[in-house]
Parts: structure tokens; sequence; C-alpha cells
DNA sequence: CGCGCTCTTGACGTTTACGTCAACGGAAGT
DNA sequence: ACTTCCGTTGACGTAAACGTCAAGAGCGCG
């Protein structure tokens, strides 16, 4: 059976030796070894694939590690599963909050855009404060009413 | 003129008295003095809120740092406002960029969910290669083509 | 005077996923 | 033998934004 050392890997899936060497310290991989060389078999080749998966996913290594090791176990995979499914749905509820806050801060960096391009087009901003920006909170203008 | 102690600013914006003396060592700001203890005026009070608003925004300080030295200077606004507006443009390029990503990694898991739905209903799902059992891993996109 | 409270200044700890040397080992080529 | 290459094991460094003590200082109260 094929067998790959470190660096056709690192090639391969475009890491560093150091990275793959790292997930081993972190036990998500167990190549065996030549002496003193790491012994990577398909098995290790396709976990690799896993984690970079996982990790674009967002997953944490931590994370992968645990789906990785529950699918070892294969205690009829329900166990496995069902862990992965939760991970899954945790991460896509995660994301979904990012989405939101993306969105969120993404209509108020355009709104802030929009307002510093009229003041660089000679509006001097329209302040009326006094000490009532609290709630709002200094619109774009970063006008620290001077009132100390 | 009404100023603020550190645990006021704390309570009132809901940030730990330690996060506002770190704004200061990073010199986002600079309050005066009472003997040892600080005393913050509306100045601070405003910057501290901007400090907050761009850290919601996704700023990180040192940008943030920047934007309000640059007000501070207020050389006739233009360099600052030309500087916040790129500032902003980058931003938002970069959470468009973000968000792609996001719905991207969203459909994957959204998919690989489905996938193990069905696993976990039953399914084998399609066997083929004979050598260990790591062809099936995880498919649903990550076959790592066993072609050992 | 002692108590409690707020405030201060260090200074090290935390998290994640590696990067970056340093120093060394064994095999292959010339 | 010498150099080149690939590989190895430590071990410390990095980034961001604070958290978490530790050890005092200063003040108002009873």
């Amino acid at each position: 059976m094929k067998t790959y050392s470190i660096s056709q890997l690192s090639e391969e899936f475009g890491v560093t030796p150091r990275a793959i060497r790292f997930y081993e310290d972190e036990e998500l991989l167990k190549p065996t070894r030549q002496g003193q060389s790491r012994i990577y078999a398909q098995r290790d080749r396709v976990r690799l694939a896993l984690i970079l998966r996982g990790k674009r996913l967002g997953f944490s290594l931590v994370e992968i590690k645990e789906m990785l090791d529950l699918y070892d176990l294969k205690d009829g995979q329900a166990t496995q599963l069902s862990y992965t499914i939760r991970k899954f749905d945790e991460r896509i509820n995660s994301l979904e909050r990012q989405r939101a806050d993306i969105e969120q801060a993404l209509s108020e960096l355009r709104a802030g855009r929009a307002h510093f391009e009229l003041q660089l087009a000679g509006k001097p901003s329209s302040r009326a404060s006094g000490d009532g920006d609290h709630g709002r909170l200094i619109g774009y203008g970063l006008n620290a009413s001077a009132q100390d």
C-alpha cells in the first residue's frame, strides 16, 4: 500500500511540515515510523484531508480531533454521527450569527462612509448635541462635542 | 464640566476597568489625574464610545487609534476623512469576503449535515473500496481518491 | 485606629495554530 | 570524505485584547 513522506503530504495539501507535525502533537495524526522518519499511510492522508476540511469550515483542531476520535471508535457510528451532526448544527448557528453581525456592521459602515463623503464634500456636519449623544452614540463624525 | 471615574465609565459602557486602562496604555485615551486617580472628561468619554463602536465594526485598536489621532490633528479634516473612508472601504471589502466565505461554509455544512442524517437513518453509504474503511470517510465532497 | 471601598501600578497568564530558529542525524550522490 | 537533502526534536516567539492576581495607596466612617 502506498505511503507518503511528510514533505509529500505537505506539498500535496499546501501546508507546512511544521503544521503536520503539530497535528501529530495534538494527536490528530499518528503516522508510523521508519527509524526516525514519519511514514504516512492512506489513513493518515485521509485524516489530514479531513483536518484541513474541518479547518476550512471553521472548526477548531480540538473539535476536529473529537470528531475523528469518535469516528475511530465506530461504535456502530451512532455516537459519532449524532455528535458530528450536533457540531455541524452548532457551527451553522454560529456562522449564521456571524453573518448577521456582518450584515449589521456592513450597513453601519456604508452609512458611515456615505456620511464621511458628504463631509469631505464640504458639509460641516450638523451638530446640535449638548451632551445628548448618549444613546445613539456620536454619529459617524466622531464629533466630540467639546463641552468640558 | 462633568467628569467620570473609571468605574463610572466601566459601568456605563459595560467594559472592565482593565480594558479602559488598557486603552490608555495603547494611547487611545489620555485622562487627566487627580492624585493617582484617573479623571475622564467628556472628550474621553466620547473617545471611549468611539473605541467601542470601532470594535463593534471590527476595527483593531491600532486602526481605531489612527483614526482618533488623525481626528485630533484636525488639519482641516481632509486627511482624517480620506483616511477613515479608506479604512471603511477596506473593512467593507474584508467583511464582504468574510460573508462570502461564510456562505460557502454554510452550504457545505448544510450538505454535510444532510449527508450524516441519511447515514444515521440507516443508509450505509455506497462502499466500493476494499482496503481499509477510509474510502467512505465523511465523503460528500472530500473523498480522498483512494488510489493505493 | 481599623475597616472597607475604590483606585493604582506592575507583571505574568490566556488562547490558537502554528513560525522560526537551532542543532543534530542519516542516506544519497560525487 | 564531503556536501546536499530531507528529516528530526526541542524550545521559544507571535498576535490581540484583555484577565487575573499581587500589593499598595488614599479616603471616609464610626
